[in-house]
DNA sequence: TATGAATGAGGCTTCATTCAT
DNA sequence: AATGAATGAAGCCTCATTCAT
């Protein structure tokens, strides 16, 4: 093996053990909550030591940010699977699926996106994420203005539809996760189902009142 | 005066002084995060010593809560005034409008109910919470139900259209803070018309697909 | 009524109510530890103000000194009572099953006395305390001296068989309250003689190595 | 130095840690009480910071309980020493040594153990205090059974002669302590000789009352 | 005289981060 | 590069005592 190979294997054994990392704390964040895991059950899940932790990252607050990155990454992979599908409705269900379907997930970023913003804390990072989200809403937004074009959509500015359908999905992920009203559903698929159909719907043509 | 007077008046200034504390609370927690917020920072503000609140409250996690009981009890009072009118559409836009109205309050209850459940912290008082807006709930339904007969809603369990409300309503509050989102609407107050708008008429009979 | 009639009754009542909350305060420690017992507690289950309790008393230290004081004047009253007696044996007895009666409060009572003297509390007190232990003692030496002079005894100073007496007494009463000790030993009465036994003959003549 | 020696070193220089950390406790509690020394002051006078200590302990009372198990293992030692001896009254009277000889440690254990049991805390470190008392106890007790058997002390069950062994001492690590009965004696060597003295034969067969 | 609200010093504990090895 | 012992700021909570009414 060469020194260049050497040196790539390390490299990529380097970035393995980040995604393992990350991969465990969102597994601890999502089970115990963010203010209970502390770095070093981290690192002792993972098997090494709490410095190699801050190897890899400069605080705890960039972890928590990390996580954040790499779940708008997936929703980008997703805008883009589907970017050329001709079909108008299944990138609107497959966002609200995608955003309901882990809502624990989506809970704990949102926490912790309030949490390192009200710290103003890794601001290059947050910057980045804002990117990304940037990125992710100008697809949907050129799907929203096709449909407004076919007439199938309420002539408003498009950021309103994509706004109510991130509210919607946004109180949808709340919902499941809440044990008061959990309680009070009995077939949540059939729930899941109706409340996906009205956020598809919901800003259609003809709806509101004339 | 009479003792009883004194005794009347020293509860009155007790209670008084109860209120004061807890608004002093809300306003540091929405402005610097409850967790930046200490015990003491609060009774500085007030003008106590730290022990005073202790007086009062048990933990700052009974604060929390008993914040949280104090808005689930103005949406009780909501509910109660508008009971008698005839407006079938009054208390749903009034629900969503004091809802959404001070969103930043709303998301705060959400992280404190979160961390309190989280901590099986004060659980009677959540008890109480919880009962509350069982009540509440009931309102709901009822008005629901009868929009149900008339033909107005969709006809699927009346708790469908609660819960879609719900979570329209809490994600739109966490839509107004998000400062990502923020940054892309120019006319809020049209914004907010739609969304309610779609909030009230989003369960509307014929709405869906056939 | 005269007022001189009414200033006595009402000294009267003052000194029950001090009684009472004494009674109160021995309860309270017994049952919980007195660092479990706050001044409060005492004061709400005597059914008066917290204040109030500080009319009486200076510090909660002097409640302390109080009820060491009320315990050693009980045994004065048993030597008292005791003293005509012929039977040479009887006071011995007595002392120590009094002493060994109730384990648990001299253990409080010892456990109070070091808090106190270590803090330099109540010092006057503290003194009044060691006069009356010394007034006791007294009676205690005469007693031991006379049967040293019938011969009973061996010879040694008679504080010698005085402190032995009360080790054994004091390490009896702290036996008792061990957990540890307590489940080894079945037949608790049978051993309590055994050991009153013993501590009545352990200074008898002859009983030592020639 | 290999890596291994360099491990082995660290856990050593750690365990050494420990010990300095109780032993400045020790010292401490003997000269002000444990209720005086925080934390902070053991952390100050050991050279270390105050979180340091919770890396070896977790809380104060955990400190508590190891330094009585460090005691309860010396007296286990002594037991182990003396085994072989075939002088019957050795382990005895190093027994009561041991224990009278550090009569404020002894206390200070004493006390330890109530506050930390009444507070159910540590419990499985108080379980094995309790398991090294049963195992130092079965020494004792072949001790007395032997000497019962030989027709040396009285035959009873053998708990007996140990429980009031143990109540003699205890008492007269008491007594040393109390500076009310200290200033009574004066020559204090003799008197202890006198106690050990009586602690060894006074369960001597024919001691009782016929 | 009785009250009880107010006080605030002081204790224990947590944990993100640093740094010498 | 990896480690993990050390750090110390910071927070929550307790409670004996005071004092104005």
């Amino acid at each position: 093996m060469t020194d260049l190979e050497k040196a790539t294997r390390r490299v990529h054994e380097f970035r393995q053990r980040e995604r393992e990392i990350l991969d465990v704390a969102l597994t601890l964040f999502l089970d115990q909550g963010e203010d209970r895991v502390t770095v070093e059950m981290i690192a002792d899940k993972v098997g090494i030591g709490k410095g190699t932790i801050y190897k890899h990252f400069e605080t705890k607050n960039e972890i928590y940010v990390l996580l954040m990155l790499r779940y708008e990454e997936e929703l980008a992979d997703i805008f883009e699977r589907i970017q050329e599908s001709d079909d108008k409705e299944t990138l609107a269900r497959e966002y609200f699926r995608f955003r309901i379907s882990d809502p624990k997930r989506y809970q704990l970023f949102d926490r912790l996106e309030q949490k390192v913003i009200k710290e103003h804390a890794v601001p290059e990072l947050i910057e980045k994420l804002h990117r990304i989200r940037d990125a992710n809403f100008v697809h949907l937004r050129r799907i929203i203005e096709a449909r407004i074009e076919e007439g199938n959509l309420e002539d408003v500015p498009p950021i309103y539809h994509i706004c109510t359908a991130w509210a919607l999905a946004h109180g949808a992920a709340a919902l499941m996760e809440s044990p008061f009203y959990q309680r009070l559903i009995e077939d949540k698929d059939d729930f899941v189902d109706f409340l996906i159909d009205i956020g598809i719907r919901m800003g259609n043509r003809g709806q509101r009142g004339k």
